[in-house]
DNA sequence: TAGACATATTGACATATATCTATGTGATGT
DNA sequence: ACATCACATAGATATATGTCAATATGTCTA
């Protein structure tokens, strides 16, 4: 076999950004509408599910799948969990790609 | 519905890279280990062949999900097929991901 | 023209994924 | 305590995906 370990790390979290769905969720949690119970610092659940239009437990299902790359963070206060981004993730997906759009190194 | 078709599109993407096997292929396309008949400024698809372990036809489908995606180009040679990273591609990609992991805007 | 070669397509199959309904779990409030 | 609320889990189902063997297509060469 002649890929890593690492590979399918990598291969999980595109894998995780690769649905129409979480991608709405991200960028929800990026720009939020504040509307039930999110706060400042966290988005809940039920506020995507009004925001998606999917079923909750499909919403805790992508939540999982996210939270399970470390695309993003849940905290749980009472009986909400709150999701935030978790920039460092993307940040380091971008440095994974960054050696496929640079100018290739003069051997 | 909540999400664009531009997000069905990046999602697409995000499928393509979301495969061990895919990742392979565009490492090996970056860094090429020059065998049977691939040359300076392109990969033939046998080579690829012998470096993944895969049969020929799943080489061929790996092959047509990166160029759909636009990841990859392909280009006929005679009986050849020569593939090449498309550096856009993966630039676009990174620029879609720089707002999520940016400090967020003070509003 | 015939055969060999590189790749694409088809069909079959097993597995993975996205979705729902129903139910379980844990916390809150009356 | 009991009902309610927010979320998780389980089970079912339809669809998508990755893989291979078999075959088709197109190209080169003898």
């Amino acid at each position: 076999m002649c890929y890593s370990a690492g590979m399918e790390n990598l291969a999980t979290t595109f894998k995780a950004l690769g649905d129409p769905v979480r991608l709405a969720i991200l960028e929800f949690l990026k720009d939020p509408v504040q509307d039930c119970c999110s706060r400042s610092d966290g988005v809940c659940a039920c506020d995507l599910e009004a925001f998606l239009g999917v079923s909750q437990p499909t919403v805790s299902h992508h939540m999982k799948i996210l939270v399970q790359a470390g695309l993003i963070r849940a905290e749980k206060r009472g009986r909400w969990v709150y999701y935030s981004l978790n920039a460092e993730a993307f940040a380091t997906v971008c440095r994974e790609l960054e050696p496929f759009h640079e100018q290739p190194a003069t051997v």
